[in-house]
DNA sequence: TCTATTTGGTTGCTTTTGTGACAATCTTTT
DNA sequence: AAAAGATTGTCACAAAAGCAACCAAATAGA
């Protein structure tokens, strides 16, 4: 038992969680999204976007960003910009002119099918190369952090990106 | 055992492990970045230089980048800002006059020693909260990715954000 | 029913990031 | 040494994200 008197304890970057969590999604985002954005250039909200229309159908703008996290007016540009190419289609609603279900067409149902695959794959080789250990860890630990700040979630701080 | 032929495997966005360590990272890094943002209004590659400084002393620009995953525009930008601040000053290097080695004033080591503090805090009540299994899940999946991705991590994309 | 409030979605504006080019300086090669 | 190549840091421009105001439509309240 000495006697240390820490006059200040050292904040080592490189151990910090949210430092390496950060580092640790935008490394393994940077690798996926290689895959959407190569091929067919989307952004991360219109994949997020496209991810959910294929995974629900047709849904409104406002529950794809509670579904994707996302702002709503990134939904909104998402949105656009995947109509733009005639991936997706508007549908309105007659009891409630406000909103519109939005729903893929054949041709973003298919490229929804191919990148469908490529994030299955993508996540696959993630595993394997964690580990079986590795892998079991860190799905532990992401629940553990979901169950955390789904508890906290305030009203205020909802959905939102 | 059906015969159940599976002509699309579904892709569930919210299993997606790029996705929930996106938005884990985030949703940390949300509440963690109010303590310098509010406080101080630090972005966060401020913070991030900050921290390197602190840890290590003088450092050059390019070793605050790699120690800290910024893209060297990144670094610049936070270091203008945090001289102007006047918690960071350079120095010339006579041996080598295309760097400067950075170093925190006095003002900007009292900063640092209360965001570490801060920090420090934010880590341990984070730990608290997702339990110690939780908390060990965490950081071994962590520990698990950064092994990966040092294996992987290509000579093209070093340091870089 | 008429007004006030909420909700769904878009747009414009500002700030932040990402990218490529650049000037200056060092290092290596010939 | 001179030329070619690498490295350090900054700047200008383009893309993306964040914010707040806004319109239109629905709902709630008096």
């Amino acid at each position: 038992m000495t006697n240390n008197t820490l006059e200040r304890a050292p904040l080592i970057l490189e151990d910090f969680t949210p430092y390496r969590l950060n580092k640790a999604a935008e490394s393994i985002s940077r690798r996926f999204s290689g895959q959407y954005r190569e091929r067919y250039g989307l952004t991360r909200p219109e994949w997020r976007t496209l991810a959910t229309l294929g995974q629900f159908g047709a849904r409104t703008a406002t529950a794809i960003g509670m579904h994707s996290s996302m702002h709503k007016t990134k939904v909104s540009r998402a949105v656009f910009s995947l109509e733009k190419r005639r991936w997706l289609r508007r549908c309105r609603d007659e009891a409630d002119r406000r909103t519109e279900h939005l729903e893929l067409t054949p041709a973003g149902l298919k490229a929804y099918d191919h990148l469908a695959k490529l994030a299955h794959d993508f996540e696959t080789e993630l595993f394997v190369r964690l580990g079986e250990r590795g892998a079991r860890d860190l799905k532990a630990g992401l629940a553990a952090l979901e169950a955390y700040y789904r508890r906290q979630s305030t009203p205020s701080s909802p959905d939102d990106d």
